[in-house]
DNA sequence: CAAGATTGACTCTTCAATCTTG
DNA sequence: CAAGATTGAAGAGTCAATCTTG
């Protein structure tokens, strides 16, 4: 295969290895998460990262607020918190604020316990596959480079117009 | 939310920007790259992906092969396989070794062309929203970092034990 | 009509069971 | 019995349509 740099049809080499590598560590991490949390804790990676973002706000947030943080629709985020709510670890509650459009997820005793139980485990599997990896010393840069990325993309898709370039294709978003 | 930073039980302010970032962008540049291919070229990001393993390979591939180089199971192969071959795309055929239970997907020229209308596109995205963002002076570091962590997890994959350390949660892999 | 949220149909992925060949 | 490959059912995600409230 040609090996054209930048401007190519195909990714050069180093962008090669860049993206492959990205998108394999990604999966594979994903899967390994995705099976301690299923097989010892009884949760979906979703499930667990709902309960995280409901407990970093104090324990109850708005289905939309939830949508937004979590990249996930609407319509995810609402089968989520229904299967959560079977297994009685969160429950819906009308919004506190006066909009009577608005539904709160509520985190429950049950999943905060949940929660706690897997938090530990799923921090050190990170660590290990990816902190540790990365290694400390290049990990402030990595930090930094993914956030960019990410936060590129959050722009985008609340609508903003983009800073510096054209970006043609985030139109998929 | 405590901030302790290495062995404790949640992740550092360090850590924990680099793993959002991580999995936020991987999440929202696989949502563009599926939307772009499924909209203007009606293939699924997995579909693209084993095309162009096939095409690498030189047109044809066992199916064990193809399941092994990607991250993904016999099973998902075979039905991607089942539905790219309905689309003419690709083609069973039995394997050109001995074996007789091997089983080899050969890339049709109809699969040649869709590929090759969906791959500039495809690099361009990924250009603009992951290696533009990283920057070319981090470019390499970011790619080899990417790639350790990658060949961590696919040496454990194969069954190998760990070099270096315990890496005491591969067992989910 | 726009925003918040939900539902149903369809698709994709995973898991366990099956079949065939070495 | 182990390896390569396939199948069917169940689980989760996406999309379009719907309902309710501002």
């Amino acid at each position: 295969l040609s090996d054209h740099v930048g401007t190519g049809r195909h990714l050069s080499g180093d962008e090669l290895r860049a993206w492959t590598g990205f998108l394999d560590a990604g999966r594979m991490i994903n899967e390994v998460l995705a099976k301690h949390l299923v097989v010892d804790h009884g949760m979906s990676h979703r499930d667990y990262e709902v309960l995280v973002r409901i407990d970093g706000a104090g324990g109850r947030m708005r289905m939309s607020v939830l949508a937004r943080q979590i990249v996930a629709s609407a319509a995810l985020i609402s089968q989520t918190i229904e299967r959560l709510e079977q297994r009685g670890m969160v429950e819906r509650q009308p919004a506190a604020s006066g909009d009577g459009r608005g539904i709160e997820a509520v985190l429950l005793p049950q999943g905060r316990e949940g929660l706690a139980l897997a938090s530990a485990d799923h921090a050190e599997i990170i660590r290990t596959l990816l902190h540790q990896r990365v290694g400390t010393e290049d990990l402030p840069t990595f930090g930094l480079a993914m956030s960019r990325v990410a936060d590129h993309l959050r722009a985008h898709r609340r609508g903003e117009p983009c800073s510096d370039d054209q970006c043609p294709y985030v139109r998929y978003l």
